[in-house]
DNA sequence: AGTAGTAATGTAAGCGCTTACATTATGTCT
DNA sequence: AGACATAATGTAAGCGCTTACATTACTACT
């Protein structure tokens, strides 16, 4: 195998050691079209004893195809994204494509990023994961011939495809829960930065099941949060030192300001879930380390359906699809059933 | 700005509109060469107003030059590979070159990666990141003409830049401190999987500095984990159930196996840091969430440095060079000073 | 055997750039 | 003003592929 070192092999070089044109080799290159299977595997072996590797810049020059799909996420280097763009990764794997990857530091960098990348044809398809994309930004983009595939930002906008998360579904489930397994009769609520799409739809979701389950938030029990840890802690902690009487229980919008919370009760020595339950959002790599009940968002999967639709996206003809992944309720350590309840309904304890 | 919708303006049509040649375009795109700063102008002028921006593929092809890295990481995806990557990006961006990122799910994988990405000329050079590449395999590909970056695995190889953590450095503040500061008199360690590179540099430095700081690491108090929770976790839990005495501290050489271990310390009502201290290594996100004293690798700025070097490399005639990155220990709350011990020496309690 | 019809292969024209080399404009000196 | 060096620009040959179209090799008929 791989005679020459590793200079460049050319489709011509394959093409004078089997005795074919290049067309031919062309043709077996991208395995379509009827080429004799007897040259085909002449070619084959050929290919293999010279170690020739198709170009992949004259390839996309000629073909108008890179085989490559952008991602852009925003600056925040966490384990979330991680996540999905293992999923992303490996889904263009299977089907041969590769990960153009940015991070954006700012709205007006990503913009700009994506700007650049569209116009050098740098991929056949982009895929964006930021929450903040204003709808004026993705409209003009959508005009682009580059397909487009929104993360976690569903978009109205007909030709662009978008997977995301079912926040409604993953409220609800916590909501039941918290009502009906655990008797819990009121709850606090820590939401993320008003006008983030997930914070908004999150919110909503709670106010809409905890009154479908009987649950009531108290006024003054719910705040917005900014999606991170020290601002959950500090409003917990000035509960607490108010005196306030708490609820029985808190929903903190994401995992990290549940721990935020979680880390106040434990300075003020409040045990969890004995005397408040707390429950997160998204499942974060330490949620399961730590034994936080929380529902879990499917980050890989997620990063694998977004990219099966940029690559389907590819074919111009498959019309673009919103897709909403649902969640998992993961039932841990920081909530449990109160002896005052009233007895559950339907579904017995779980675990 | 940019009249043509957005499809393919070219080269030939920014000479057009300007009437110079393709030639004069192609030099001012690559600010290079004399050419007459009137006509420079008219040129930039001519492609702003046409929207060009030069095709990444026909500019690969003809020039030799991709102006993107190939990262290749394993597939633990982790907030630690995540900050990485998000250095590697940064330091590229701001020069003009594009990651091209790519998890490899096994050995085997890896390299076959590693080959396609290479001979299909897909990138300028390659930032690896796996500490179970086998040497046999770098020194293979370190045949290629593509420059080669290691990140956290020096290698022997002349040709090939690393970056990696000193470990050395961070073991030896942290033995330091436990001695000095906290005055502990025997830790117990708990190690990586025997083999990986960072698993027996800390595990070696850990012998060597408890020896100079008068440490003693207790007969049965130093076992394998493999660089998880759950391990950890038992080891601990075992210990703990057997009655064994415990030492004054463990060391775990990383924070996923120091929360193990504080975990089943909490498990079993064990208070740390009063009756345990426990320290870690790594510095992962969470840590700072949960109060955890750890060592802290700086993860973003390992990834500045590897793009750094593979930038570099591109140029053929910068040498190869190895960089070590110091770490920092991160004082929180998981050790303590032992009241029976010692006065301090030297440096005073910290915070 | 001759001919049409199809399968297999070959030919050659790009894809949009870079760049060595050729050419022309500009300035400088005697 | 003419010769020459130098700056500025133009010309054209690729880079390594894909692909429409042309050509040739088969097969199966009458």
């Amino acid at each position: 195998m791989n005679d020459e070192a590793s200079s460049s092999v050319t489709l011509y070089d394959v093409s004078r050691l089997c005795k074919v044109s290049i067309a031919t080799v062309s043709r077996v290159i991208n395995n379509s079209d009827k080429v004799k299977p007897d040259t085909r595997d002449r070619v084959r072996e050929a290919m293999k004893q010279l170690g020739f590797r198709p170009n992949s810049a004259a390839r996309a020059l000629a073909g108008q195809q890179t085989r490559t799909m952008g991602v852009i996420l925003p600056d925040i280097s966490s384990g979330f994204y991680a996540h999905v763009l293992k999923g992303i990764d490996r889904a263009l794997a299977e089907k041969g494509f590769h990960a153009l990857t940015m991070f954006s530091h700012d709205l007006e960098d990503e913009k700009a990023l994506t700007h650049r990348i569209l116009d050098e044809r740098r991929v056949d398809a982009l895929i964006l994961m930021n929450l903040e994309l204003p709808d004026s930004f993705i409209e003009e983009i959508a005009e682009s011939r580059t397909p487009l595939v929104l993360l976690d930002r569903p978009s109205s906008i007909r030709k662009i495809s978008s997977v995301s998360i079912n926040n409604e579904q993953g409220i609800k489930n916590a909501m039941a829960y918290l009502a009906r397994e655990c008797g819990y009769r009121n709850v606090g609520v820590i939401s993320g930065p008003p006008g983030t799409y997930d914070a908004d739809q999150r919110l909503m979701a709670c106010h809409r099941f905890a009154r479908r389950y009987g649950l009531c938030i108290p006024p003054g029990f719910i705040v917005n949060g900014s999606f991170d840890h020290d601002a959950a802690y500090a409003v917990m902690d000035s509960w607490i030192r108010e005196g306030k009487k708490l609820p029985d229980a808190m929903i903190a919008l994401n995992d990290v300001m549940a721990i935020g919370c979680w880390n106040a009760c434990r300075h003020h020595n409040i045990s969890v879930p004995e005397e408040l339950g707390i429950i997160g959002f998204d499942d974060v790599e330490y949620a399961r380390l730590l034994g936080l009940t929380t529902v879990h968002v499917p980050l890989v999967e997620m990063g694998i359906k977004a990219a099966e639709l940029a690559i389907a996206a590819c074919d111009q003809v498959s019309p673009a699809r919103m897709i909403m992944m649902d969640t998992e309720l993961m039932i841990r350590s920081t909530c449990r059933r109160r002896e005052d309840a009233p007895p559950a309904r339907k579904k017995k304890e779980k675990k």
